[in-house]
DNA sequence: ACATTTGTATGTTTTTTAACATATTTTTAT
DNA sequence: ATAAAAATATGTTAAAAAACATACAAATGT
């Protein structure tokens, strides 16, 4: 039934292969498998985390809503990742919303089980402290480039990033994401309006090919220079 | 002589608390008290993490060097808190820089001996899970405002983040800190010339008075409402 | 005490980017 | 199949903020 959840915990490359079958055992006994279509909202700013959310196949987008509803994207999630543990770990409400962008599978873990798990774990507390201190590591970085860069710098960096985070289809060009024109600019802190502009100056100068909601990037040492350069 | 340290370990109030004598003898055996004079370098980006590092006495910004060397403020520490730990935690270097705003005193605690505590404590995992994820929560909030407010509205917003910060004075009303208007630039993404002139701008709409490097908030709400709106 | 540097102040110009307007194409719903 | 809605595209205008210029004040070093 929730074989996802069960493929999840006992994989061996996730963070929960310290724990032993008993433990491993307990988390299965408590998670919950759900099914998103894309477009679907996982979870909205000011709701309460009931657990640990981890897609397991998918996309999802984590966003703000800013000044006057402007949306902000501040993450972009994978398989196998979790989302939304900040708001959990912080035992706060969501600051943040969580939308698939694709057809998508999560796996929540059931919160008070997940806190047991902890206290005997504590590799499992490193792990977790090792990836936030890295996403805050993100987060600052992200803070400064979208204030500082102009509209080329921050488009470059954001399908520089989408690259690095969804990697390339088997032509090793095209970004393996097919993003709205309005998430990219939301993504990149820009009007949608500059979004498209801009898609388009790059790829009349041949650092990109469009088609459709394909880029495919041609000239990665360029668009790493716009980037640099800001 | 590192008396300082052994203040910070043996306070009810700090996260060490939790630790038994035993712990607590051992902090202190591998802790080390430094001295900064105002303006000094705590460390620098690229640096290595050589420890947890806490400020006993004075403040410190951390900064991040961006696009052309612009500088962008991320962070602004008091006593009693933790500077670098981001860093330490993520074993990484240092992505940012810290600098004494003021006279500083700091305490630093050898990292394999704080590691050696973290793996036998579990409070203490718990509760540097908590703030890391506080950390981030505010980071992408930040990220959010700085790159949709407008400049009065991001002035605004960074006054009242001092106030929270450093509260008030005596009078209740003046800025318990005193940062030069390229300083309050940093931490507000825009220009000096652009901090100067909208903190004169807020002055004779009486929303605040200025003395020198003296911030007196006068019409807090105003202020407030200025925030929001962006 | 004086020169030099650093910080503050304010006016003007230029650049960047958002806002607006209007087509055109694509997708979705009926 | 067709209408309606959503997404993409591109030109124009307006607003925001940086860049630049210059003056003056305060702090610092000799």
């Amino acid at each position: 039934m929730n074989v996802e959840c069960h493929n999840i915990i006992d994989n061996q490359m996730s963070v929960f292969s310290v724990l032993n079958e008993e433990e491993k055992e307990l988390l299965k006994k408590n998670s919950t498998c759900t099914y998103y279509k894309k477009n679907d909202i996982i979870y909205k700013e000011g709701d309460k985390p009931s657990g640990l959310i981890c897609l397991s196949k998918g996309k999802v987008k984590i966003f703000k809503e800013g000044v006057g509803g402007r949306e902000q994207i501040v993450r972009m999630a994978k398989p196998v990742g979790f989302i939304g543990y900040r708001a959990l770990f912080a035992e706060q409400n969501y600051l943040a919303s969580a939308e698939a962008i694709e057809d998508s599978v999560i796996c929540t873990i059931e919160k008070d089980t997940l806190f047991i798990i902890l206290k005997s774990n504590h590799d499992l507390s490193i792990s977790i402290i090792r990836s936030l201190a890295s996403e805050l590591g993100f987060s600052n970085n992200r803070t400064v480039t979208l204030t500082q860069k102009h509209i080329r710098g921050r488009l470059a960096e954001s399908l520089l990033f989408l690259k690095d985070t969804y990697g390339l289809e088997e032509d090793n060009a095209t970004i393996k994401v097919y993003l709205s024109r309005e998430d990219i600019a939301n993504l990149s802190n820009m009007t949608t309006s500059n979004a498209i502009r801009t898609l388009s100056t790059f790829a009349s100068e041949k650092i990109i090919a469009l088609d459709g909601r394909k880029i495919k990037i041609l000239d990665l040492r360029g668009l790493e220079r716009i980037s640099e350069l800001g």
